[in-house]
This record gives C-alpha cells, structure tokens and sequence, in this order.
DNA sequence: ATCCGGGATGAATACGATTTCATCCTCACG
DNA sequence: CGTGAGGATGAAATCGTATTCATCCCGGAT
C-alpha cells in the first residue's frame, strides 16, 4: 500500500509489479474474459495505485482507431473574427455530450470554405468520423462531399436531405417549418408577411423554408409579394438592415418572418427603433429556437428544431457509421413556439 | 502521374515508390533540411498524389505528443441537460482559433464536479495541456488543481488570480469591473443600487466582483444596503426571480448591478413585466458582454471581459507551458460599455 | 495410466512514425 | 593520389499497446 509512484507507468511497469505478463495487463484493463477474475482484479487495483492510464496514441496506433470524433464547424459569414453561429454553437454541448456517452471524445475544428483539412482528419487517424455543421450552405458542398466520400471517409451533416447525394444527413423539415410559421402568421389575421433571409441555391435550407412561407400564403388564397422578400445573410446586423430598407421602400406590411433567430431579433430592434410596435403592429417569427430566443423582449415565437434530439441524432448516425452499422438519414419535425413577438399571447411569463 | 492510389498508404509506401528509405520520407515530409531539396520535393509530390497524411498515433507514440489541447468546461448548473455556460461558448470559437494558429487542435470535455476526468488527459496522451473554464466556481477548487499539479500536468485556468495558489490563471480584474459598474451608477444619479448574484466563497470571481461594487458605494458615501443584494446562480430564470424577491420584499431601489448579463437579462425582463420602466425608473447594468448583450431591448449596458483577448492569452500560456517557456499569470482590465439599458443613452443605433 | 480439452498466461510480433547511429559518397585540400 | 570533412541517405532501435499463437496446467473421460 505504500505511495509507490512513478513518473510515466506503462503497461509493462503494471506487469512486472503484479508478477505477469505486459499481455495479461492488457488484457486486464480491457475486462477481458480471458483473465481470471482475482488477476483482473489486482492488476487494476495496481494501476489505479500508479495513476496509470493507456497511452491513446500507442493503443490507437495498435488498433487503428481514435475513439474520437471531429466536429467541423464551417462559418458561414467568413471573417476570421467572427462569431461561430449560435445555433451550431448551442448543438455542441449536446453533442459532446451524446459522443462522451458512446465513449468518443470530441475535437473541434473551424473551417473556411477554401480549406480542404477536413479530408485529413481521418487519414491522420485523428478521428474515426466526422460531423458538419454549417455545410449545407455551400455551393462546393457536392465537391467536397465527393472528396470526403473518395477518402474513404465516415461523416454526417447537419443539413438538408436532398436525394442522390452522397454521404448521410439528418436535418429539420424546413419546409414545413416555414409552412407552419406563415400558417400561424396568416391565423392571427396578418396578411402581408415580409419574408427575411437569404434564399439562394448557396442555403438550401433557407430556400425550403421559404417555399413553405409561399405554399402557406398560397393555400390561403394569398400571394407571396415579392417586394416583401429581403435578402438577408445570418447575422443580427443584416436583419437590422433588412427591415430598414423594407421601410425605405415604403412598403406596408403587418408581419414578418425571418429565416433565422438571428435576423428576426435584428428586424425587431429595427421596428422598435423605427417606433413601430411589436406584436401590435408587426407580429414576427423567427426560426430556431435558440437559447436567447426566449428571452429577448419581446420573447421570440419561432420554429423550433430540437437541437438535443439532432445532435443525438448526428452523433448516432456518425457512431453507427464508424462501427460499421446501417444508417439511414433522419428529417427531424420542427414545431412552432408561441410566444410575444407574434401577438397570440400576452406579455407574461413565458417559457 | 497516372491516377495511382491505395487505400491507407503509410510512409513505407511513399519510400518505395519514391525509392528512397522509409526514413528519408519521414525527414522529408517533416521538412528536414537533412535531405536534398528536389528529394524533398519529389517525395512531398508523391504523398500529395496518394493522399497521404502522417499517422498521429504513431508520430505522437514516438515523440510522446498529441499537438492538441483539452479545453475543460465546467457546468455551473450541474444538470446533464444544462445549456453551457454562453460566456464560455462565446469564447471557445476564439480558443480553437488561436490554437489552430499555433498548430494545436481542440478536444472538448464537459465535466461534472464528480468527475476526476481531467487528470486522464495528459497522462493518456490524448492531450499535451488543459484549458479549465469555469473552474473558479468550485469549492474544490484547491483539490483538483492539487490532484493536476501532482499528475504533473500542465494547465491553465480562467479565472481568479489569487495568490499562491498552484497553477497558472489568466482572468479578469474583477473587482475593478464592479467597481466601474457601480460607479458608472451613481455618476448617473442612482443611489439604491441592487446587487444580484451569488458571492459565497464558492464562487470567488462574483464576491470579487461585489467588492469593487461595494468599495465604489463606499467612496460615493452610500452605504451598500444589505437587504439590496440578493442571491441569484447564473440562469436567465433565476435573474427574474430575484427580482421578483426584491419586489415582492417591497425594497425600493433605482438600479441594479447584476453580476453577469444573464441575470441582467432575466432582470430585465421581470422588471419590465412588472411595469417597470428600463431604464427610465430602474438602471440595468450586467456583467461579460456577452453576444447578445447588444441585442436584448433596451440593450445591455455591460462591463466587457474581451474574450478575444482572453482566449488568447489562455492559449499562449498553455502552449508556452507545453512547450517549456516561462509564463505569467495575468490580470485583464475590464472595460464599462455603455448601451441603454442604464440610461445614459437614448435608444438608437448601439455598436 | 493416458489422453484430451479448455482455461489461464506468456512470448513475440505488428502498428507507423521519429530519431540515433552508421555508412557512403563527393569534393577540397595537401 | 590519399585523406578528411561534411552532406545525403539507410539500417535499425524505439515508442506502448493489442493481439496472435504457443505453452502450460489441470481434471475428467477412456
């Protein structure tokens, strides 16, 4: 029982203290069967005495694995300051927690769209798999895709499901998210829905949940105007601006949904600045459900897509992947938040 | 140049199809100035042309390194189901940054208090230095840092700067930053100026932070009235309820010092809620500005921790741990950012 | 008594790079 | 033409674990 300690034990300094083989420690430490229980059980005691631990290098060069797991975030507004979109952001507490669960750790890693490092992750064996975030919004997304499938590649994205592409996705229904907050809009009497966000073949999944808003008006009989349409990239700033031009351009409207969290609370501040009066005037939506979204005042009703059941959803699909498990690609339902922005409740507590 | 490739090649490969030893690929890919100029060239065509990349397992095996960092988060609110801690989140982006700059990667962990974890990393060598956020927080504070020292492991903490205490820290002059806080108050006319947060030795950064609010009373000749300083853990929710307790307790007062924005945000909102004016009747100042800071209505007069900053030097101390140069513990100055929610200016554009 | 089977363990090898040490070649100089 | 210095390369050891294959031991069946 003595401190007997040691710098760097390895597995080799277990044996010889416990009397056997470096093979049997191994064994051991991985509860293999093959060692007597009473064997098993002195050798851990020992090296947990030592403070010994595996060497992961040594054991993954061995097994060619890394019990690890590569998160790429792509920033979709470029700048090298920039902010990591909150909405990945909130995703990545549960996804290394799902990953710790299944027994990987997690690497992160920020992408630009000129790189090409994601390829080297699993060639240098520093992760058996990969999940990207922010990936759906590139117009290289097919190029890069195929170079990761031609490495031999396992990864995920958070995305679109779009048919025949390679590799596997689990995404949110944009499109029927899109339907559900127009549909809402339209319930509450508002007619003329501004649509905010940027809609190019570049972000498909601003584009579903446009071509729901239009098939939402349309089912009521009313028409998308497309002067109401503002293109708006994913920061607060440009919804801001977004709903400042809608203004300048003197058109009337009674409500707006934005594409993005983000851009709805930048449209609010926008019509507040401007005076006018959110719900009571202007009802919006937002998209997301991101942790501040409940509480910005007013509190934000928005499209929720359930980031918890997503990243155990990526982390599922990635993990069946790298142990060699069907995998199918998931669409995820979102679900309309009611909250103050949109004028169906009152001002109070809200969840 | 034909379109010549296999499926995992390893260095052996390379030197036989560039016809030199196994050795002089690993010198030449490592850049050695050993090797002839055109070899190098060659041989680094050829790996490009296979797709080759260097195993980390092996190479780390050998040269007893990782090249990467684990960056520790903390839960202060313990729940597996727990959003992080956003000011950590906001940070993280530029932490990967900055260690991707000095070639490191970025392994995340969240842990629990529980959790003994952390001293894995280095030993097992899945890391060569520690990153701990959040760890200020604990009462075991002394324990674990004690347990990490002795494991010989390198690590540097965000936090409190406190004296002869093992470690390196970099962190924040929090005292200072109250004492901004509640100055900038009273030169604003407020005296009755409440404090939210919790300052139990638990967590010695908010007691810190109180001090400097307490020494700024002090030298305006206001008392610090104890019954204005109510208990709030860092939650938007338990922001409200504090205010909630202030006003149910009949207490007057005409601001509010909350020791981190998001109390200030879930005061704001109960504030709000009970018709109070923001900041016409009652004066609002938070703590971090964080992201959304800017963004909440009226936005968030706050003091400013510059996390870019932070990040950075947490990164340059960890990695000039890890590569045996000296390192500092350093104290950054906080800096008061003025917006509307204290009154001092009229609702319009905010940076 | 002999043989066989299976449980427990050990010896030895492989994983793929880095690095030390030895070797070889060439060129300058005497 | 011999010799030594130094540049370029190769051979081989090494890092610490996982795993294959052999070995050993023991009890039960024949």
């Amino acid at each position: 029982m003595g401190p007997l300690k040691m710098a760097n034990p390895t597995s080799r300094d277990i044996a010889e203290i416990a009397g056997v083989s470096q093979a049997t420690v191994s064994r051991a430490l991985r509860n293999s069967p093959l060692v007597r229980k009473e064997t098993r059980d002195r050798i851990q005691e020992i090296a947990k005495e030592l403070n010994y631990f595996v060497n992961r290098n040594a054991a993954g060069l061995r097994t060619h694995q890394s019990n690890t797991i590569a998160l790429l975030l792509f920033d979709e507004t470029g700048g090298a300051d920039a902010q990591i979109n909150p909405f990945f952001l909130s995703m990545l507490g549960y996804i290394v927690r799902a990953a710790a669960r299944r027994g990987y750790d997690v690497l992160i890693s920020l992408q630009q769209l000129s790189d090409d490092w994601h390829v080297e992750y699993q060639a240098s064996h520093r992760a058996d798999g990969l999940i990207l975030l922010g990936y759906g919004n590139y117009v290289t997304y097919r190029e890069k895709l195929a170079a990761l499938s031609a490495a031999n590649t396992r990864y995920v994205i958070w995305g679109p499901v779009i048919r025949d592409h390679p590799g596997h996705t689990i995404g949110c229904d944009n499109e029927n998210g899109g339907f559900q907050a127009a549909q809402h809009l339209l319930s509450l009497g508002r007619r003329r829905i501004a649509f905010l966000g940027q809609t190019s073949p570049r972000s498909p999944e601003f584009s579903a949940r446009h071509a729901g808003y239009a098939q939402a008006l349309l089912a009521a009989n009313a028409e998308a105007d497309p002067a109401l349409k503002v293109d708006a990239d994913n920061l607060e700033e440009l919804g801001y601006q977004a709903v400042e031009r809608l203004l300048a351009a003197g058109e009337s409207f009674d409500a707006v949904f934005a594409v993005t969290d983000v851009i709805a609370i930048g449209a609010v501040r926008a019509l507040l600045n401007a005076g006018i009066r959110v719900p009571e005037d202007v009802s919006v939506v937002g998209f997301d459900d991101m942790p501040l979204a409940a509480h910005v005042t007013p509190a934000l009703t928005t499209v929720r897509q359930d980031i918890r059941l997503a990243a155990d959803g990526l982390v599922d699909a990635i993990v069946g992947l790298i142990e060699e498990r069907p995998v199918e690609s998931t669409l995820m339902a979102p679900k309309l938040v009611v909250r103050e922005s949109c004028g169906a409740k009152k001002r109070s507590d809200t969840n």
